[in-house]
DNA sequence: AGTGGAAGATGACAAACGTCATGTCGTTTT
DNA sequence: AAAACGACATGACGTTTGTCATCTTCCACT
């Protein structure tokens, strides 16, 4: 292997062994990108990049310890001039305003090729935005997340197959306003049920 | 680029195109494998794997149109003589169990390092089996599927948040009969509702 | 001091859900 | 031919869920 010179320092952070090693090794074949280091959880992720101050962090949204997007946003107030990449197989477009929200410079998807990521890396590192253009278009008009942060712990409960009493006596709440709070919900959403309000919900990265 | 002597040849079907073309990619890097072709879904699949009848196909289970296990039995069906590895998120019994069914010689999980594949790829072509020791001790002990077809089809629906009423006029049946499918299941999964049946069967590989 | 808006509770009612016993009607088994 | 079995239906009963109007606190705003 050739040495690079200054090349593009990465830390690649993404739960799936498999599709970590072989982002690893396509970016290793890169002439102006190496990988300092890799990380299979958000910890460890957050670990490496104050140990290895990185030009930029790749990183999967859902992963152990720690979500990408809340990676991102500890990166920001620790005030570690690294810039992000999100890689995430979810086109929502809650994800990305989320992951823009935490200063993310990169959301890209794992549907696209491969060599789109050496791109979006050295994008990313000149200082230029990386969105996945489909997306980024989406987002502008995609309605924001109508669900208040009660809403949202319950109705995630509820779409796990917890009833009403159950979800009522692990927040401290009546019987009756976890169904007020779901009926409301069950509104917003247009949906039939709860069960269909929690679908909805997910399906647009709400949850 | 060398040529290759007498090199494996290799369908790859997997739906995430970042995922598929990283590992295409390192597979080339291989001195004795070379991939043919690759499928974003189940359905190309097929339609390459009879064009270019490779002499190992991996496979990714959840896909479009048709999935790996479906793909695999197809396969065996036609009575094409192409080995077939699944290559899954999924470390379940259920799945394992129903990918030996279907003739798949076989079975590895994304968690583990992309070099296992090129080995995997090796064992099978030799003839040998290649199954996830982790997986394959613990399908041992694994329970399994208590499920029928029907219930199968009405839990699914049920999970997905769709009424008794609604899954009865799609499926034929009356309003009656599949509360009584849900009430089996529910109770032969121990769950206390149809929503915690579907979730407990999902992650054991049923639905 | 007064208004208004969250957050939560209550009670009432209809609809949907879960359970169970029982019944029909073909197929298989013996 | 009788018995057993699987797939589906019915009716009845209690519980849970979804909806709605009404009510109390508490806190912010002016």
């Amino acid at each position: 292997m050739r040495l690079k010179v200054n090349p593009i320092r990465v830390l690649l952070a993404e739960d799936q062994t498999m599709l970590r090693g072989a982002l690893a090794a396509l970016l290793e074949l890169e002439p102006d990108i190496t990988v300092l280091a890799q990380a299979k959880d958000g910890s460890e992720a957050l670990r490496l990049a104050r140990q290895h101050m990185p030009d930029v962090l790749v990183t999967d949204i859902e992963m152990p310890e720690r979500t990408g997007l809340e990676l991102a946003a500890d990166l920001k107030l620790a005030s570690l001039h690294i810039r992000v990449i999100i890689l995430t197989t979810f086109s929502r477009a809650g994800y990305l305003r989320r992951a823009l929200d935490a200063g993310a410079r990169g959301y890209l998807l794992k549907e696209r090729p491969a060599s789109e990521l050496a791109e979006a890396i050295r994008r990313v590192h000149k200082g230029f935005r990386a969105i996945d253009p489909a997306l980024a278009s989406e987002a502008w008009s995609a309605d924001e997340d109508p669900l208040s942060e009660r809403e949202r712990q319950i109705l995630k409960r509820a779409g796990d197959g917890r009833s009403s009493a159950e979800i009522a006596a692990e927040l401290h709440l009546s019987d009756g306003t976890v169904r007020n709070y779901l009926s409301e919900t069950i509104a917003k959403l247009g949906a039939t049920n709860r069960v269909d309000a929690a679908r909805i919900a997910r399906s647009r990265g709400w949850l």
